[in-house]
DNA sequence: ACCTGAACACCGTTCAAGT
DNA sequence: ACCTGAACACCGTTCAAGT
């Protein structure tokens, strides 16, 4: 769709302020409410965004799962994925994971985030017992990493990850923390993966 | 100042867009545009907001400091405090630690931020070694356990820390986080703490 | 010093009407 | 089925004018 195209690129450009129905519009060359025709409402183009980029996650992370390798080290490489679209995207990160409307309208986007969190969930439960801690539900370690990864990527988005001495990239956050919760892994090799 | 009290009543029964400029006037009972003499505009009214919240849990940790206790025990109130601010106010929370425009504005705020944080960072200090791991600069550590604390309070704030089995709560989260960091303390008694 | 009223250029959304 | 133009009720912000 390429109203939905339009509307990623002008929140990237501006925030989400600047995806305006008007300007969607304008950007595919239709008259200001056309789009109506398509959603329901401006809520629901955003909504489309977020989900095509979530699905575009969930195809990264099952590429990594295909690659195979050290089970920690795909954890690492999955984390970064996270860490490398807040980068690239801050305000498509925010709306994706951070956006309180988006979140609560259900529909295809809830299905597509179930299916994001289960490829993570996978890879950490391959973790445990070669890293991570086994004697824990697979489930609330998985959220508890996610949690504090989009912390990292969330502070850094919203700007509060600056000079306040220490961290101030999210890689390195993240390898700090896979280092705090696996000391088996204090060795692992920084790993560097490209956006999605 | 009576603009800033309305303007987070506002916020907390409406988000923020029902903190406009003519809702805040009318709750104060003056024209639609009479704040423009005491703000620069929108965004410091709720920058105002912010700092003013920002000073309280500044002085809720330090009470907690003063009383005393097992560094980790003061560790894990101190985030609850976090955790009470933002289950209790969720959209003044994503004011003060999730909102760019705020953020980027400095001034006293950011003053105010950094002196949250130095508190945060102090409590972590003293659990160094009695504890947390003492073989890592302080900030780095404070960042990372701050960034996931401030990880489940947004997704739990955005709505994303639902039925996805496994932590329903962000208390639950920070006695999880608190554990898998300082080992030592698997027995540590979970702490209440009220709203700032 | 502080406030008001009118006005400007924007919004999202609705609706009657066109092809 | 898809689009258009006009209109509605909102915004933030500015400005001349009042006390």
């Amino acid at each position: 769709m390429r109203l939905v195209e339009a509307a990623s690129s002008l929140l990237d450009a501006g925030g989400p302020s600047a995806v305006t129905l008007r300007a969607v519009a304008q950007a595919v060359g239709v008259s200001h409410n056309a789009p109506y025709k398509h959603f329901d409402d401006r809520g629901a183009i955003l909504a489309a965004v977020a989900t095509r980029d979530c699905d575009r996650l969930t195809a990264s992370l099952d590429k990594i799962q295909r690659a195979g390798g050290a089970p920690l080290r795909k954890l690492n490489q999955a984390l970064k994925v996270f860490a490398a679209y807040g980068a690239q995207f801050p305000a498509r990160y925010r709306l994706l994971f951070g956006d309180p409307d988006i979140a609560t309208r259900g529909g295809e986007l809830e299905v597509a985030a179930m299916a994001l969190f289960k490829r993570l969930a996978l890879i950490v439960e391959e973790c445990q017992g070669t890293g991570l801690p086994a004697g824990i539900a697979t489930p609330e370690l998985a959220v508890l990493i996610y949690s504090s990864v989009h912390g990292l990527i969330d502070l850094r988005a919203s700007g509060r990850l600056r000079k306040e001495k220490g961290i101030v990239t999210v890689e390195e956050g993240i390898d700090l923390l896979v280092r705090l919760l696996a000391p088996s892994a204090r060795s692992l090799p920084h790993d560097r993966v490209p956006a999605s």
